[in-house]
DNA sequence: TGTACATCAGTGAACGCGCGTTCACTGATGTAC
DNA sequence: TGTACATCAGTGAACGCGCGTTCACTGATGTAC
């Protein structure tokens, strides 16, 4: 590749990495064209050599920091042997998608705090994305033979996200300090959620 | 109390209001004090007689919101009685964060999309209201005997709270029509947190 | 390799616009007598 | 009750500022020969 091309597509990335640090640290009522450019260490004008307006960069802000968690989200998915219990692959999701989610805190933070802002790029996409991290979960739920009425799944999916999100909020947050216990506490929680209401005794949990 | 105070306040309650109305539909970026004026059906600079700035009149707005909101949830611990079983009052509990949260549709929008947002008076009024609220739950678990460390405390009232979040984002988003059914499967999922980590049979549920 | 020309990422300057903010003023409401 | 004056919520007009956006220009990089 040419330098020519190569410098561009650096400051574009400088751009993009301005625009997720400022909304980070000041917020969306602080991102500016002129405060991006600053804080790439170009000027002004530059911002529109690379983007047409706010929205494209916050695009693609969104879908560097998506693509980024998607990624680390697959890792899991390619990971688990297809015969695993589906205690264990709910464990082993479960578990992935909190790693996935802690592993950049400017990310999780940044995502956590703008992914139902609809007025915002980011916002939709991390909908999205969202969407189809749910889709994914439901089908791999239903091919594990986990529930029995459809409804039950969604909301069985949404009780694993729900509780990933709670979880990553957690330590985020400083609550959690024995990370550990904390998920093998939430991951009864999930268990729990998969059995059916009737009292029943051994889950048989634990794969190891 | 005069025409002349009575007008006021009801000018300033519709500036609220307005404020509410233009972040809840156009977000944060749109909110100017031209467009809350126009809104409330006021010339602009009306809006300076009632707020120093922004931030003042989104300061008074969280605390519409959230002194709703603190009315609602109160309404629970106040009618709960002292005997019950941790299981009656944390399914007690539960149903009334979910029914307090999801009473106004948009005062729950707005808070699920803002209460992590720091850089807004919304954000930073909203996490305080929740950690009162998380406090308040960890006191009474502890007061009625769950638990015995208070790190599990901690993450117990996490998962409360954000299975009790998870349920109306689900209810909001129309993914959850069976709104019974859904509450009785995070319920069991909040009751599997609270029993120990050693399996065990009958959880002696549902009082009744 | 060297030269002449083409490309194009990045820039300084200029612009119009909408924003927040101020202020003198108005007229309805309140008060004193 | 009536009159004269005081108060004050709300307003139109004016302002400076920072924003997004445009554009002619520059100089480094790339290309043709």
């Amino acid at each position: 590749m040419s330098t020519r091309k190569a410098n561009k597509e650096r400051t574009r990335h400088k751009l993009v990495q301005a625009t997720l640090k400022i909304l980070h640290k000041q917020g969306p009522t602080a991102l500016t064209t002129g405060r991006i450019a600053q804080a790439a260490g170009v000027a002004q004008p530059t911002f529109y050599v690379h983007f047409k307006d706010m929205d494209e960069a916050l695009e693609e802000a969104a879908i560097t920091v998506g693509d980024a968690l998607r990624a680390r989200l697959r890792e899991f998915r390619d990971g688990l042997q297809d015969g695993a219990s589906p205690q264990a692959a709910t464990r082993h999701a479960f578990a992935t998608g909190v790693e996935a989610l802690t592993a950049d805190r400017r990310s999780a933070e940044l995502f956590l705090r703008h992914r139902r802002d609809v007025a915002n790029p980011l916002g939709r996409r991390w909908r999205e994305l969202m969407d189809g991290a749910r889709e994914d979960l439901i089908a791999d739920l239903h091919a594990r033979g986990v529930g029995k009425h459809v409804d039950d799944l969604v909301v069985l999916a949404d009780t694993i996200i729900g509780l990933v999100l709670t979880t990553v909020e957690s330590i985020l947050d400083g609550r959690v300090t024995n990370r550990a216990s904390a998920m093998d506490m939430m991951m009864r929680s999930v268990e729990a959620s998969m059995t059916p209401p009737v009292q029943n005794a051994s889950l048989g949990a634990s794969a190891a």
